[in-house]
DNA sequence: TTGACATACCTATTTGTTTGAGGCATCCTC
DNA sequence: GAGGATGCCTCAAACAAATAGGTATGTCAA
């Protein structure tokens, strides 16, 4: 976690997950088409990418979850848990911190 | 190159090199340096990380070096190339998408 | 009823980037 | 002359994400 650099880039799917979960109850299928829809289509993170950081996030406690049958489907519904919502904060501000470091820089026009 | 996404974060030390080059021309260390000031100690490449990018780039002809003595010191100075100019409009642009797209979501108030 | 496609879950392998640690040499300051 | 900053470099490892695979059910149309 504590790396030299916030886990800009990587964390991105974590923070995007996180911050779907925080508002409402969602399962892994369903949060893959979120990022693709919500993101207008910039951004496109994998099953192969989801499924483990959803696994990844319960295994540390920030999401739980819960199997729901739904017109004959299985689905596995995740919640944000108190500290999920206290991880959410953190790479929020993280990334807030990396825009405005790399918009500093890029706007930068001494020398 | 062409990936589902553009490579967002990946590519952001070619970003920042790319932008620090269009202004005048650096050496190494120089840069390593200099993404770290001017991004306000946010952001943190290490050599291992900025040297290896300089040869990409030079190999992809995006920037060239001229060797220059200072002061006893043997430095390689990086300028960009007009290729090397496109390229960053290009990572500019997808840097600018990828914000706005992440943007969205994180704003995004419905459901 | 069969075939295609969307839904829904999952994992293993590969690819790629960055970190961390090292090595080398010169210069300056104490 | 020792330590630290400058200046270059590379390799191994850690890690994230992409790719590609696997399973199963539902729906729709031919």
């Amino acid at each position: 976690m504590s790396r030299t650099n916030p886990n800009f880039l990587n964390g991105v799917p974590e923070l995007l997950v996180l911050k779907l979960l925080s508002r409402r109850e969602m399962y892994g299928y369903e949060i893959v088409k979120a990022i693709e829809e919500d993101t207008g289509e910039t951004l496109t993170f994998g099953e192969g990418c989801i499924y483990p950081c959803l696994h990844f996030l319960e295994e540390k406690k920030l999401v739980s979850s819960r199997r729901k049958d739904v017109r004959g489907r299985s689905r596995n519904y995740y919640q944000l848990t108190r500290r999920g919502a206290e991880r959410l904060e953190e790479l929020n501000t993280d990334w807030d911190r990396v825009t405005a470091g790399i918009s500093l820089l890029m706007r930068n026009k001494h020398a």
